[in-house]
Formats: structure tokens, C-alpha cells, sequence
DNA sequence: GGTAATGGTGACCAGGTGGTCACTTTTGTA
DNA sequence: TACAAAAGTGACCACCTGGTCACCATTACC
């Protein structure tokens, strides 16, 4: 498989891109199972014997794809934790843009990973999912612990409680953003970047008197 | 198509729930386009040819079938917001219970509906969902709408922005219950009842933290 | 110019899909 | 018992899928 890889790191990186690019929306449309490599080889104009040698087969295309898009996604959450800034709300708005910014950078991998939370079946999905899962959980355990210690936070919070408040507000809110048709209007225009901003403003106020300390 | 369905509903009540229960369980696993019409007829010890007749085609076996069930999930929410009892937190402490009674009830239906909300392509989806979103929308907003003037609830509260948040926390507190992946350990043991009723309070408390009147 | 390595090709394959239909079996009725 | 209506059957169909591989084209190197 290395071998095979190779072949297609030595491409041009225009027709590099080309691919990965029309692949991506062929998954983002389709799922995974549903995603037909004729298609992909039709859009892109190349046989699909070139396609098999670059990848192995239909699997090999979707983990290099996605475990490449991933890796984009770890840089800025690791960036916002880092910050010294000891706000925890402002953390929370922070972490919500990053998320906005993200999805607004890579709109079909996001589309992807949404279907791969509900549709069991998608290759390493397991694997995927949980490695997600653990590293927003400590990522969250972690400012939620800053917060009590600082006092921003309520003294008698169960912390495990916050965690999966937190993550439920977040998680919905970028959902919404992604696909607008999930709650009618309330998030719907996607041009107008300080709606956006003062609709996430509205969610960590919302997370501020949910969690924090009433003094 | 009338005609067809009239021979189903003909059968034996045991034989129609069976191939409506097997169904189910197909499309449940599998989502729509990789459920396979096959196994299903494979696993009933029918002909291939009877399931057609009953329903026309596949898109036709999944309407009723869903349909059927869609029906029963109306019911419980009418009963809580006809419920004279004005105090809003306990309404959404029902309401959260009736969504755990439903899926205890029905958790192959459930599954089918988170499929269908992040894979566009199922049939009817677009219908489908929409009526769900303005019906649930319709509901917290008068629940919403009720709890500002009875002074449970903020003066100063965004009613759009309530209904996004407790849409979000309520459809996410589900979710985690009918899929214990999503949230790890947080509402993992769905024998427990007592267990759920605790986190369901927990999420009640944090919604009236959020969005009460702290007088 | 010769030659080897690499990239690119598309007809072809086995297997699965939803769907059909001429046919047989069972049932209800008089 | 006779006959019609309804239920049930499974071989068959066209189509699409992921995947293969013998062959061709292009490039790089001496």
C-alpha cells in the first residue's frame, strides 16, 4: 500500500488536489457505501484502473482522505487550550468560532463525519469516533476543572454533567451551522459572519448562566 | 397502490408484524439504499414476489412502514402540552421521559430517524423531516411562549434562540440515550431507570439555570 | 537511440441490486 | 365438487458495483 501512495504523492499537486477534492464531495453526498468510484472516475476524466493504483481500493481512498482532512482539524482546539487566557466563557465562544472557521474551511468533511456519527457501518468508524470523543471529552474536563478552581464556575457542578452540556450545546450549534435545514431559520444564513458571531455569543450566555456562579 | 396494500393488511396479524418488524430491523442496521430487499425476504422464508405485491416497491415498504410508526410517536407530546399543569420545567422533564418512553418503545424506528437526519438521500426525507421541525419548533415555542408569561422564564429571553437551546439539549440528552456511543459513559446503562430520570433532572435544572427568572 | 520504469487505460469479471411475471398453491364460495 | 379469486413463488432480467490486469504511453536515464 505504501508503494501504491507513493504513485500518487509523485502526482502534480493540481491533479493531487483534483482528486481528493472530487472524492471528498462524492463521500460527502453519497456515504460512504453509497459513493460509486465509476462516478468519481467519470467527473475526473481518468480510468479507474489509475484510482485502484493510487489507493488499493475504495477504502484505501476514503482513509486518506479523511485521515488527512483530520489531521487539520486537532491544530486550533490544541491552539485555544494553550491559550493562557483564563476565561472560560471566552474559551467556550473561542472553541465555537474555531469550530464555525473549520467548517467553513472543509464543509464536506464536516458533512462527512455527521454521517459517520449515525451511520454505523463507515470504515474505521470506530476507531475514528472515539478517538473524538476522548479528546473533546478531556479537552472539555480540562477547562470545566479550570473553571471551578477559578471560581467562574458553581461549586456543586458535576463535572461529568457539564462535560455532556457543553458538548450537546456545541456540538448542535455547529450542526445547525452546517446544515441550516436542522432548525428552520434560526442559523440559516451562513454569509453573515456577525450573526453568526452574536448567535454564538447567545450560546455562551446561555452556557454562563447554566454553569456559572450566580455571584 | 391501494389495491396492493389491501393484500398486506389482509394477512395474519402475527405474518404482517413479522414482515414489518424484520423490515424494520433491516433498514434500522443498514439505512436506506443498503438495506437489502433480499435478506429481508431471506431472513422472512418468503418469496421475493410477495413483498412486492404488498407494497409496490421498496420506496413503498419503507413509506408505510415508517409512516405507521411516525403516527404513534405524535400522540404522547399532544397529551403533555394539553396537560393543564403550567410549570414549564416539569413539562420539559415529561417531555424529555415521553422521547425515553418512545425509544424504549421503539428503538429501531429511532435509529432509522437519525440516520435519516444526517444521510440525505432517503425517500421522503425532506417531507418527512420539516413536519417533524415545525411540529417540535410549534411546541417549545408555545412552552416557551407560556413560562415568559406565567414569569418562570427571563423577560429579557430571546424566544428563537430558547427554542435552538432547548431543542438542542433535549434532542442530544436522546440521542445519547438511544446511541450510549456518542456521550461515553455519561448515560451508558439504559436498565436503569432511576439512573435516567437523575440526568433528566440534571438537564431540567441546567435548562432553568439557563433560561429561568433567578429571582 | 535504446531501454527500463513509471503512469495510465478500459474491457472485462463475479457478485449483488431492485424489480418482473408466468406460473402454482391455497382459500372462499355456491 | 367445481371454479374463481387471492396469495405465494422463484427463475429471470437489466443494471450497477468494486476490483483486475494485460496492454499502451510517457518519461528518465545512460
Amino acid at each position: 500500500m505504501a508503494t501504491a501512495q507513493k504513485t500518487f504523492e509523485n502526482l502534480p499537486d493540481e491533479k493531487r488536489e483534483r482528486v481528493l477534492s472530487e472524492a471528498t464531495r462524492e463521500f460527502a453526498d453519497h456515504g460512504y457505501h453509497q459513493a460509486s468510484v465509476n462516478r468519481i472516475v467519470g467527473r475526473l476524466g481518468i480510468a479507474k484502473g489509475s484510482l485502484f493504483k493510487y489507493f488499493g481500493n475504495k477504502q484505501g481512498l476514503f482513509e486518506y482522505l479523511f485521515g488527512h482532512a483530520v489531521s487539520q482539524f486537532k491544530r486550533p482546539l490544541k491552539e485555544i487550550r494553550d491559550t493562557p487566557s483564563g476565561d472560560f466563557f471566552e474559551r467556550m465562544y473561542m472553541s465555537l468560532m474555531a469550530g464555525v472557521d473549520f467548517i467553513d474551511a472543509h464543509p464536506l468533511i464536516y458533512r462527512i463525519y455527521l454521517k459517520m456519527l449515525f451511520q454505523e457501518n463507515f470504515p474505521m468508524r470506530e476507531t475514528f469516533l472515539t478517538e473524538v470523543r476522548q479528546a473533546s471529552t478531556k479537552y472539555l474536563r480540562a477547562l470545566i476543572a479550570d473553571g471551578k478552581e477559578s471560581g467562574q464556575l458553581r461549586n456543586d457542578l458535576d463535572p461529568e454533567m457539564a462535560v455532556f452540556h457543553c458538548n450537546a450545546i456545541m456540538d448542535r450549534f455547529l450542526q445547525s451551522y452546517a446544515m441550516p435545514s436542522l432548525d428552520g431559520d434560526t442559523l440559516s444564513d451562513k454569509a453573515d459572519r456577525t450573526t453568526i458571531e452574536t448567535k454564538a455569543r447567545a450560546v455562551t450566555e446561555f452556557i454562563r448562566h447554566g454553569l456559572g456562579n450566580p455571584s
